[in-house]
DNA sequence: ATTGTATACCAAAACGTTTTGGGAGTCAAT
DNA sequence: ATTGACTCCCAAAACGTTTTGGTATACAAT
């Protein structure tokens, strides 16, 4: 049977509340009955019950985390590294981390309803935010604590974590400017999804700052799979005039528009270039090296992550929002403009 | 203020006991009751406390799933596709989903150990089984229902789902030796995971079936990221007499030994082929394309819920094993053998 | 008149904690 | 002797459900 509070008073003679706050180490009972109830306790190998607790208490000690996943052939090294930062921060600050896999859509505020209503959850870590989010408003408005991973529309105040999308594309486009290129194209994500638009308006502001003209049939959309890098590439490449350098908003995309110049017989870092967005690990071993920038998911998930638990425990935040700045990384999937 | 079955009852002016019960559709409730209960706990927005429940009903409706993350910079497609899988079906039917990341090891026990005693899950799903696998036996001694992704060595009965990795390796030998290869090498994780224990055995058992010698300096250990892969491939690459293809036991590993052989100015799929193990998304778009196995990951993440859910509730399995055919997708990474 | 059987309801117990509000004893200062 | 402060403890209430073990009424069958 499982053992209760109740068994241990009765075991050493002391009331439920005095085993209560021994185990609970309070001050208002003695250290040696502290440790008769201590030594009882794990003699009988009591554990408390969490819902008990948390009834009392109300409050979770969990946090939630609603990935949304495009399809089932989901699979974005992104989320798996940022939720293994997430996971292991909360764990380690004794919090639990309920996870919920949801399409975006109708069903995924529907995840955030039953959560917030059921009160399952202190509060949330929300990931890719998006250009009118929803989920945001859904969050403000129940008062339920969150910390996003990325800004949303301007005049909305929240805590957040992202990286300075916008800096990094300039970065990129200043590089492959530097290499001879001209004529730089841009896959990138719908401009819902606010990192994406970041992306690009970095992408096209780093353009006008080497004194390039951005051309809008060199940029292109896609949805961040390598399929869709293959597609929207193979369209840039039909082009009378192709572009000599495509930058990719992410790493995933990248390596589809290398599959499809490679298609082609084009070598990779000479006859073309191509850059991505996030370094994931397969960029260091992709053919060739993927050129892209560093963002370290699994620290930027411990941070948010340890945000939000300040947060949730009434305590202020030595800085509400912060940006990172993503580190140029170069390989050999860009390289000098071939004349 | 938050609204209980108590305000319900003092605005309706029925008990407690026959609002619960209208609210939960029992019979002996008059349907005129019922009506109006429903009408007073929807205007006054109720929603039962989650935890008040599960104290009641000795319950979680939740399951446990505790992903072992290898070091920090842990990206395994493996497990976001698989993740997904089980987290929508678990969704689907009515169930929350409580993962702990943790590195495999010590503390792994113990976010078992903690979802446990602390009865905050009903049940598990368990990832990449090991040789002797503490997770299993913790679990059968304290009586968890689970169901494993993965089997355990021989004797020990659980239900799981698993692909015939022996079966796998031995078409991808098959097809490696039909191209004309005969030294062909393996690089395979640790055997302590029983699934690359049955790959391993499949690798022998095919080349056996084709008429090859096992060569032991043709079978190195990696650990399943791409870095391992490419350090092996190196070592292999490094023999006097090298191979001429090699059987990597997943598709990251792959991807490193496709770098390494890059590096060496090797064509893959013409001087030299490479096969992986998983079909993740990433490997339609490698350069060259990869030549792998097949694993619907999503699907047995949701065959596994659905089988761990049913265990929950008492009801009987259709099958308390399955076996899945992992299905050989040729790519250009193999091809005929250069004489 | 009694018994049986529905139907519709309810008070109180139970789940296992934590917190509230207090009590009893000891010691020292007045 | 009284007061105050301190230490150590406890019974009961509270958290919000579900379940247990009833009751009261109406109606039909004996």
């Amino acid at each position: 049977m499982v053992v209760t509070l109740k068994d241990i008073a009765k075991e050493t003679g002391k009331s439920i509340t005095t085993v209560s706050r021994a185990l609970n180490d309070y001050d208002e009972v003695s250290s040696a009955t502290k440790e008769l109830v201590h030594r009882v306790a794990s003699e009988l190998g009591y554990t408390p019950n969490i819902f008990a607790q948390r009834l009392q208490k109300q409050n979770t000690d969990t946090i939630g985390l609603i990935i949304p996943t495009y399809g089932p052939r989901f699979s974005d090294p992104f989320f798996s590294e940022l939720l293994a930062g997430v996971g292991n921060r909360a764990a380690s600050l004794g919090y639990d981390l309920l996870v919920s896999t949801r399409a975006p859509g109708d069903y995924e505020i529907e995840a955030y309803c039953s959560m917030t209503q059921g009160r399952r959850v202190d509060g949330f870590v929300l990931v890719r935010t998006r250009r009118k989010d929803a989920r945001v408003e859904c969050l403000q408005k129940s008062g339920y604590p969150f910390v996003a991973f990325g800004r949303a529309e301007e005049n909305i105040n929240f805590p957040f974590v992202d990286e300075d999308g916008t800096y990094g594309m300039k970065t990129v486009v200043e590089h492959l400017a530097s290499l001879g290129h001209q004529r730089i194209a841009c896959i990138a994500p719908s401009s819902e999804l606010m990192f994406a638009h970041y992306r690009l308006q970095g992408f096209i502001e780093g353009l006008a700052e080497v004194g390039l003209e951005a051309d809008d049939s060199l940029i292109l959309i896609g949805d961040l799979t390598q399929r869709s890098g293959y597609e929207q590439a193979n369209k840039l490449l039909d082009l009378p005039s192709p572009p000599t350098a495509i930058a990719a908003c992410n790493d995933l995309m990248a390596f589809g528009a290398i599959s499809a110049a490679q298609e082609r017989g084009l070598v990779v870092g000479k006859d073309i270039s191509i850059t991505g967005f996030d370094n994931i690990p397969m960029a260091e071993y992709s053919h060739p090296p993927l050129t892209t920038l560093h963002q370290p998911l699994y620290q930027i998930g411990g941070m948010v992550c340890e945000m939000l638990i300040h947060l949730i425990r009434g305590e202020s935040l030595e800085r509400e929002q912060t940006l990172l700045k993503p580190e140029l990384i170069i390989r050999q999937s860009s390289g000098l403009l071939r004349s």
